[in-house]
DNA sequence: ATCCATTGCGCAATCG
DNA sequence: CCGATTGCGCAATGGA
């Protein structure tokens, strides 16, 4: 049932162009996470489901992109929408941030600029990563594993969320014939024990007495 | 713990910018959705979890984009990568489609260019998603509230999953304490029941016999 | 008609 | 280096 299409409004043009956003925005700004349910700590420790094995990561990854560079003088409280055009070329683009809320605290240039060197990383890896050209054979093709195997990942996750839900229900089940059949079986020995209860041992000794 | 920022790799000016490119992508195609498990059918049917009320949705949305123009002679099989650097505009961006594996069994263009105008949408409507600047104030609300609904419908998601989880751990531990009870009583029972084979029954007026 | 809730998807970071 | 996970934002859609 896939190869749907939703609409198509703009113009349909048949090239990768990746633009995107999310290693930017700060998220979880004032309006944002301080308001739903459990309020913050939100998805920290919640491990999706039962999680075979990894239980940990980091559960950070692109958050605050566009800390830098954020005009000092934010918009007002609660919202800091900027009409700035485009700042970055158009193969250089994505990790536009939201930038959602604006202002921290406290001015975000105080944080490292640049990220601190991690020791065992290689530089040439750090480049090849960060310099990756989006219109690359080779990016498209690490995409589009990547793709795959978020797809088969998730897919995996929905079939083990189904069957703990299946199993659940199963034991509930099992549960509810199980306390019949414990209800059943207290019930028939009482009414042994009663019925012993109304007539006193009788050792064969008292019976030869008759 | 938020306001994380990754790396930063590239200019990091403060844009919205928007560019994306979800509503495209072909997605799924030959190697991609064939792959993986239980192959097609996929995500289907399968509701997240318990999902309080909606599970059925249409579970469809944006599928193939780039449906249309794709490159009549596409690469080779297998991958369909396009060296194309945009097409859109920077304002008009998003929706560019990996348009991954790039044929189809049959030429694309046969499926219907514009969308069909379904019976029922005003066209003002229509237009004004569509053309919705990415730019505007309006725009950037509305994503806003969305990735907050989005991030508190996920946590919600998180903690229904993981209660599912534990409700099936405590069911099996509540199943096991019953097993055994049945197991104990079932023993006593026999006990009793052999205790009394051994005394055929005697009534009163056999007592009195005696 | 507007708003929020869900959901599938692609991206990037990270884990193994 | 590669696949598997995960958080995130986007867009489409369901539902009130």
């Amino acid at each position: 049932m896939y190869q749907k299409q939703p609409h198509l409004s703009g113009p349909q043009c048949s090239v990768i162009q990746g633009g995107y956003t999310s290693p930017a925005s700060l998220s979880y700004s004032v309006l944002s996470h301080a308001g739903p349910s459990t309020a913050m700590g939100g998805h920290m420790g919640v491990t999706p489901e039962s999680v075979p094995s990894s239980a940990s990561h980091s559960q950070m990854s692109q958050e605050a992109g566009g800390l830098y560079c954020q005009p000092v003088g934010a918009q007002g409280p609660g919202m800091a929408y900027m009409a700035a055009p485009a700042c970055s070329t158009s193969t250089g683009d994505h990790q536009s941030q939201q930038n959602h809320m604006g202002q921290q605290d406290f001015p975000s240039f105080l944080l490292p600029p640049p990220p601190p060197p991690p020791p065992g990383l290689h530089h040439r890896q750090q480049v090849a990563k960060k310099g990756m050209n989006k219109d690359s054979m080779e990016y498209r093709l690490r995409r589009e594993r990547n793709n795959v195997a978020v797809r088969k990942s998730r897919d995996k996750a929905r079939r083990r969320i189904q069957l703990t839900q299946q199993r659940a229900l199963q034991l509930q089940q099992e549960n509810q014939r199980l306390q019949l059949l414990i209800e059943q079986l207290t019930h028939e020995l009482d009414t042994l024990r009663h019925f012993l209860a109304q007539r006193p041992l009788r050792s064969k000794a008292e019976e030869e007495s008759c």
